[in-house]
Formats: C-alpha cells, sequence, structure tokens
DNA sequence: ATAAATTTTTACCATTTGGTAAAGGCACGA
DNA sequence: TCGTGCCTTTACCAAATGGTAAAAATTTAT
C-alpha cells in the first residue's frame, strides 16, 4: 500500500473528530489558544483527554486543523462575490452576508480575531496560501469596476478591510455591544440597515 | 493611622510599578491573559518574579490595573468630541484621532480587544461604569445634532460602531493587513483617505 | 553611624497541563 | 465464534506556572 493512503475513516472516527472539532472551536473561541485546555475540548467532546490524542496529534494539531477546515466556509462569502454581476449590488450583497455570518458563526469569527490578534502564530501559511490570492483576486476586480466607470473612485484593499471589520465587529466585540445595546437587544437588524445605508453611500458617484 | 490611607509611593515603587506595567503592556498584549506568564513580565521588567509579585497581588490584579490605568487614555479621543463644534467636523476629526491611536498604541488596542473577545471577564465593571456612560451621552450628542438636522439620519450606536470597528482593525489584525498589504507598506495614510471619504459620505445629506 | 523600613533574592511548593504507556474493551470480518 | 485490529480507559509523568516564606541586601530617617 502506498505510503500516503489516507484509509477512508471508519464511522466511529468520522463522529468522534466531528464531536471534538465541535467542541474545540466552542472552548478556542471562548478562551484563545493558550487558554483552552485538552481536558476542557474533552470535557465539551464528551471522550477522555488520551482519546483526543488518539485521534490528534496534539493540542496545536487540532487548532490548526480546525482553522483549516473553517477556512473555506469563512471565504465563502468573498468568494461569491460576482464579476458579472451589477457592482453596488455585489458589493452590498457580500456586506450583508459577512454580517449574517457574524450572526450565524461567532464561534468562527472570534477563532480566526483571537489568531489574527496575536500575530497569526499558526495561520501564516492559510493566510498567505488562501486568503491572499482570494483578496488580490477581488481587489483587482474592483478597480477593474471603478476603472469601467462602474464603481466612483475608490480604494478597494480599505475597501474590503472596513466591510470586515464593521461586520465582524458584532462578533469579535459581542459582549461591548451586549454592554452598550443591553443584552436582550438584537443589533442584527439596524446593524445592517446602518452598514446598508453607509456603504451605499460610498458606492454612489 | 486612617485604614485606606494610600502612603505616597516612593521613588523606587514608581519607576518598578511602571517597569512593570510596561512589560505587563508588551506581554499581555502580545500573548492575551492566559497566554502570558508571570516569568515574561518580570524577565521582560528586568526584575525577578518574586519582586514583581511585591508590587501587585498577582497576575490578575496587574492586568485589570493596568486595562483601568489605560481606559482614561483609550476614551479620550471619544471625550474630546465637541458639542459646540460643527458636528460632521466633529466625527470625521473622531475618525482621524481614533486611526492615529490605533497606529501610535497598537498594543493598548490589542489588549482591549483581547480582553473584550474573551468576553470581558476581568473589565466589564469598567465598561458598565465608564465607556457606557460616554457612549450613552456621545449618542445622544448625535442624536442632537440630527434632531436639530445638522446631520442626516444615521443610526449614531451603529456610527460609532462602525468608527471603532474599521479604525482599530488595523492595530488589531495588524498581522493580517500585514499579510495583505505587504510587511513594509505602512497602510497609515491611504487607511486615513479611504475612511475619510466614506464617513464624510455618509455624513453629508 | 545606626536602627528601622523597604526592597530584592533564594529556595521552595502545589497545581495545572500537555502528553504517554500499556492494558483492557469492543466491533467486525472470516 | 474467534481472532485481529480499532477504540478507550487507567495510571502515570515531566514541565510549566502562579505563588509563598524568609533571609539577605539596600535604602531611608534619625
Amino acid at each position: 500500500m502506498p505510503d500516503g493512503a489516507p484509509k477512508k475513516p471508519s464511522r466511529i472516527q468520522k463522529r468522534n473528530r466531528k464531536l471534538i472539532f465541535d467542541a474545540a472551536l466552542d472552548v478556542f473561541s471562548r478562551y484563545g489558544y493558550r487558554g483552552a485546555t485538552l481536558d476542557q475540548i474533552a470535557a465539551e467532546a464528551g471522550l477522555s483527554k488520551p482519546n483526543i490524542l488518539y485521534y490528534f496529534e496534539g493540542k496545536e494539531d487540532i487548532h490548526i486543523t480546525l482553522l483549516s477546515q473553517l477556512m473555506d466556509t469563512w471565504l465563502d462569502p468573498l468568494v461569491a462575490m460576482n464579476p458579472e454581476g451589477e457592482p453596488a449590488d455585489e458589493i452590498l450583497a457580500y456586506v450583508q452576508r459577512k454580517l449574517d455570518m457574524a450572526r450565524d458563526l461567532p464561534r468562527e469569527s472570534r477563532l480566526f480575531a483571537g489568531e489574527i490578534l496575536q500575530g497569526a502564530p499558526r495561520m501564516r501559511p492559510e493566510l498567505e496560501g488562501h486568503l491572499k490570492p482570494l483578496f488580490d483576486e477581488k481587489c483587482a476586480l474592483i478597480m477593474d469596476w471603478i476603472t469601467q466607470g462602474r464603481l466612483p473612485p475608490l480604494d478597494p484593499q480599505h475597501l474590503i478591510f472596513s466591510i470586515w471589520s464593521t461586520t465582524q465587529h458584532y462578533a469579535d466585540f459581542e459582549t461591548q455591544v451586549g454592554v452598550l445595546l443591553g443584552v436582550d437587544a438584537d443589533p442584527h437588524a439596524r446593524a445592517s440597515e446602518h452598514l446598508h445605508r453607509m456603504f451605499s453611500s460610498i458606492l454612489k458617484v
């Protein structure tokens, strides 16, 4: 049998790896890489610690694998920005998708935020390899739209940064938003309105 | 002598507490609360670990005290928003001050970001007590300006969130910005331009 | 100068934590 | 049903880490 043969995972393996991923997402996003413990992850997953280590090589392996797995999902909304569509509509739709994502996947958002905040010690290759090419591609697309006169002159790179930061803010800084608006209030609708208004206004000539 | 008498600190105490704060800011902002160790802080400060614990009750004490100390500096730019000024100018000047702050005090920005990201387990009282009243006051001010017809109708709360998120992004996600723009490139000038254009456009009727 | 107070060091300790060895339990194909 | 390989548990361990006791050194006030 060839060396790199991955051997299809058994049903138990699939189930347990999923349990571990779920638990790890929970714990890592709440306490950060260093703040999370294997015991916590094991407890959350309903498995013993040595059993966790039967499925992964160690704490770092779980973290890196988790980040890689989620990367695609995370970038989906940007991938979906359609070169064939109407520029302003495409960008506004992207804003909305990102905002929805912050609401629906706050743990993922905080997981990435924590990793970047500390200098991406485990995710930098992923950033270079996956994020950067996509970013460059979409910046070029926006630049094209500008050149064609279909968007006002603006800075594609910093526009994207603004979209990321404003939308992810609602996940990453949820605690602060909660304190300032009241924990009960669901900010999503008003945030959506505000961001739509704001990004509409720079996208119009 | 009365119980709470604070006894003016000696010159050695002042020097060493400052050394410790500087070191702690460095280490906490880089590795997060849990990821930072007293040994690291001690090494960075050039003191021994037990000596650190002579000046502070423990790790948590350093962290909390540090956060409280920096809170005022952190809120200064918002405090400086002047009710007597021209609304749009005041808000745009606030954006600029926040952006400058992200450039000049990135460690402070990341320190706060890390704390909020993990649910503000040690800073919540500070948020309720200091941030919230100021936030409410400035939201009311912006609301007044809108009522007076000096600003277009917009959501003061989410406007402020957008200002915070877009500016702090350059400190908190510096690593990502570095990967995407190139580590050499100083994004400050273009960020300033972009944000000025963006916030100008929603502040005009 | 000298006693009192403050500051610093040395030598520890208990707990937590990531990780391992190896035996035991279990499922599944022959 | 029996044995082979996959899965799980038990019992550990070494290093890291927050913290302490108490002696030694240094500064300060008289």
